[in-house]
DNA sequence: CCAAAAGTGTTTATTTTACACCCATGA
DNA sequence: TCATGGGTGTAAAATAAACACTTTTGG
């Protein structure tokens, strides 16, 4: 068994795979790399990691800086460490990813990263494995949202079933029974109906909810299937 | 934005947590630690990546070099970066975590570690943050388990439904009705029916299977709930 | 008034659950 | 022959899916 100080050091960052919503589609956010190399070039935000911090306050950290946003749907996705990942050095990146309230971040716009929305069905080229991070972060948002309600965090605090449903379509580019999907989502009662309505979409106009954080934060970790089969829908097998 | 020079360096380690079962009980392989620091307590199979290898691999050549065996099921659980997690210098480890068959790993223990199977009820205390990752771990393998056909993999190679049926209940410390577990399994068509009965556990005998392994690997991915609420069984609410 | 989207009702199909019952066999 | 666990049958309950229908309102 060897020594500890016989051992190879490795540099470690954090990748962040930051998804929003903009009432229409699905959307990754991305900046042009500030330095080299691959100065210039489309990549996921991201830092490394320092002394004083663990992997995740490192994530925080680079998102706060860009989103001035404190509180978010934060999770680790994967830890990635092919030898030639990082064409500088070898590095080992630790992946995140966060879903964001679009709206609520446009406000925030940090001004030394020039971070860019592209929807996720137009993604440019990303440097590195930025790629397949992102394709692995599409698949575990697939995985879970089908099982436990998590797509309210891309929304605004007021949101309409209807556009709570058209966020699921895009998600599994599929469509859903209005009906069905409404009683489906009522029947968690994880939502609560407000007084007012979203006169925007239709005439008759959609009532307003918001969640309800007491039921959401005891509930989360409950199966609740709001997809039928999540993966053949995504796969489209 | 910082330059990769000035940047810090840290030791990364992997720590496998490893599931066996003896027909009886779910176990976890762990072994007395061989160096300083905590020389001789518990902990989980581990050691150092190297410059020359991937983390996953570095996962692999451990569990190699303590089982003697290649195949077998293994997944990344999750990168654990407390700042004190390891008392001897900062070190990032990844975990993953394996799913043996018992039987065969018995023929070709290893002589350098003297590892010891202990009852995942019946866990000693371990090193470091080795506790939080098999608590993870658990969860994890409830989860997956109750969606995909993951517990095979703790199997040998030929085994009766009953058998399995053992196993689930086990995982989720609670019984099924042997009826329906019958039918949920075989309509799965996951499994090929063998001609010989087991007959140790019963008079009549029960039908040995095996998997299909091609239905295996075209149907891993897909839901197939074979539990119908994992989380609220695992956590007794 | 009417088009269009929100939301409700209702029927049918499918899946899950509970449990009765038959089967094979070693002692 | 009978106790024991393996395995099948079946009816009831719960859930999901399909789709008709009613509501509201801006143009």
């Amino acid at each position: 068994m060897r020594h500890y100080s016989k051992q190879p050091r490795f540099l470690l960052a954090v990748d962040c795979i930051i998804f929003g919503y903009d009432g229409q589609e699905l959307k990754l956010l991305v900046i042009q790399r500030g330095f080299e190399p691959c100065k210039g070039e489309w990549s996921l935000i991201g830092g490394f990691v320092q002394l004083h911090e663990t992997a995740e306050a490192a994530a925080k950290r680079v998102l706060k800086n860009l989103t001035g946003l404190d509180v978010m749907y934060m999770e680790q996705l994967h830890a990635f460490s092919d030898i030639d990942r990082d064409t500088e050095e070898r590095t080992i990146s630790v992946a995140y990813f966060a879903l964001i309230d679009i709206q609520k971040y446009k406000q925030q716009l940090s001004e030394d990263y020039h971070p860019v929305w592209f929807s996720i069905n137009h993604l440019p080229d990303l440097i590195f494995d930025h790629n397949q991070m992102v394709e692995l972060a599409k698949e575990k948002l697939r995985y879970k949202a089908a099982l436990h309600p998590l797509l309210f965090e891309l929304l605004p605090a007021k949101f309409t079933i209807p556009q709570l449903q058209n966020l699921y379509e895009c998600v599994y580019n599929t469509t859903f029974d209005k009906g069905n999907f409404n009683r489906k989502i009522l029947s968690t009662h994880l939502l609560t109906k407000l007084a007012d309505k979203d006169k925007l979409g239709s005439k008759k106009g959609a009532f307003y909810y918001k969640v309800n954080t007491k039921a959401y934060n005891d509930n989360f970790h409950s199966f609740l299937n709001f997809v039928a089969n999540p993966h053949k829908i995504a796969n489209g097998s």
